[in-house]
DNA sequence: CTTGACTCTCAAGCTGCTGGAGACTGCATA
DNA sequence: TATGCAGTCTCCAGCAGCTTGAGAGTCAAG
């Protein structure tokens, strides 16, 4: 029989780990000295420990090592927990894999640039919004302001009340400024139904946009530069080996009058 | 001015996360009112926030993060800090893949046999061991309980006490019965020097094991099954890439009166 | 009998949140 | 004006697998 600091020596296990264990019932010690409270192991105890270290090593949490040593389970439930597992772990993998990545590129734009970069790019899982839109074909990009203005004075009037920031989607494969296909959107509650024209005669389409993966990134200031966020979305999204799959957004996200001037989101949809 | 739910519908992050982050300092709201305690946030916060899930994404700690916002650190040390996150993550990466392997290993041997196996052979760290030791080629297997006797029985009277227990050193490349070369060690202080010779004439060696990286496994029961140990612990070792990289040892842990039979750890240094 | 190494039992800490309890606040409706 | 009710606030506990530390008791040797 051997004090716990032996068996830790022998089983190189921490004696701190040894006595968790035994809290938690997963390996008891052999006896426990009513008087003093030590606790004594023998090396038949190794085995099952071993087992134990095994089964952790599968990724295993010490609650499954617990039933499965305990409960002598039916292999074929077994092989569930480890089909499982198996699962779980090329999940987290390619997670890895994938945050390697993000790192080497980071560090290869540090080299280049010698500093991190003012607007963050990020995967975000959106949802599905209803709203109410109106499309139209503009000969002049700037009109783009007049079109959501429109659109709010058509709504407000008639009692219903965007519940979030309205945004944009450009509907052209390739952007042109002559002829900008875009359609502005403003999500309403589920409830909302009837929509009437606006003022300037265009009529609301009740829709919902489907959400799901896409790259966002913020663009802080004057509208003009827009462009250039553009680009750096499109070569994140190529770095990262995605594919853009879906029509581009920008959401609004300050009043016109806000003092810290504009604040725009910028939202491709990947897969 | 936002307040928190609408800010997390914004920007999907959770309230909770939110709150978290305003407690940490990492991302304090723009204003708090006095009087409610509610947090009002702004769209120019975005920005910051991105920057924060971007970085997070890297696998930076939010302690990091907040260094690498508030301190504005150069670039060099920036680099410095991506590099070890890429080893890091590295290690990560390839850990998983061997738990993967592992894993995978398991589930083989249950779809063959049907059931866990009763030995498990774990990885584990040995750390160098100061011994004194005989070496000695027996004709005889069988002789080796008679010379690890005959050690004891001379490190005893000189009042040298091992502090663990004694273990045998394989030096043949192959197992050959007819001219066993062994190495019996007795762990001892760091202190012992002066060793007496044993009763057989036998000149004990003073030195130090060097440990490493080993395959271990227990083995409890008669002493002549165990060459299936061997072989098993073989397929193991190539089953998970590595090689061998030292002489087998077997360390003997029970008293040779113990009522559970005899135990013995076999250990096979790898790489 | 003392010393020093070991052991015991609690309790807290790690990380990045999440969820719940109990109390307020703010806006909209009856 | 009262009343909801959704949203917000501040704690506090919990997760997983230990590790660390405090304060107290135990064991073997000198």
């Amino acid at each position: 029989m051997y004090r716990i600091g032996e068996f830790s020596k022998i089983c190189r296990v921490p004696v701190s780990a040894l006595r968790y264990y035994s809290d938690l019932g997963l390996l008891p010690p052999e006896s426990i000295d009513p008087e003093s409270g030590y606790r004594y192991y023998s090396a038949g105890q190794l085995p099952r420990l071993n087992r134990i270290l095994a089964l952790k090593d599968l990724g295993l949490s010490l609650e499954e090592i617990s039933a499965i040593l305990d409960e002598d389970l039916p292999a074929g439930e077994l092989r569930g927990m480890l089909r499982l597992k198996r699962a779980e772990i090329g999940q987290r993998v390619s997670e890895e894999q994938a945050r390697l990545a993000r790192v080497e590129n980071r560090l290869r734009m540090i080299e280049s640039e010698d500093r991190m970069p003012d607007q963050e790019i990020v995967l975000k899982e959106l949802e599905d919004v209803p709203v109410v839109s109106i499309r139209e074909v503009l000969s002049n990009p700037q009109d783009v302001g007049m079109l959501i203005a429109d659109g709010y004075s058509a709504l407000m009037p008639a009692g219903i009340m965007p519940i979030g920031a309205c945004f944009s989607i450009y509907h052209d494969p390739e952007f042109d400024p002559t002829a900008l296909d875009v359609e502005i959107a403003y999500p309403v509650a589920e409830t909302v139904t009837d929509v009437p024209d606006t003022p300037g005669g265009r009529s609301f389409e009740r829709r919902v946009v489907r959400g799901g993966r896409a790259a966002v990134t913020i663009h802080q200031g004057p509208y003009d530069m827009i462009d250039q966020v553009y680009t750096r979305i499109g070569k994140w999204i190529s770095d990262h080996e995605l594919q853009i799959a879906g029509e581009p957004q920008e959401a609004y996200l300050t009043a016109p009058d806000d003092p810290g001037g504009p604040v725009t989101e910028i939202r491709f949809p990947v897969a």
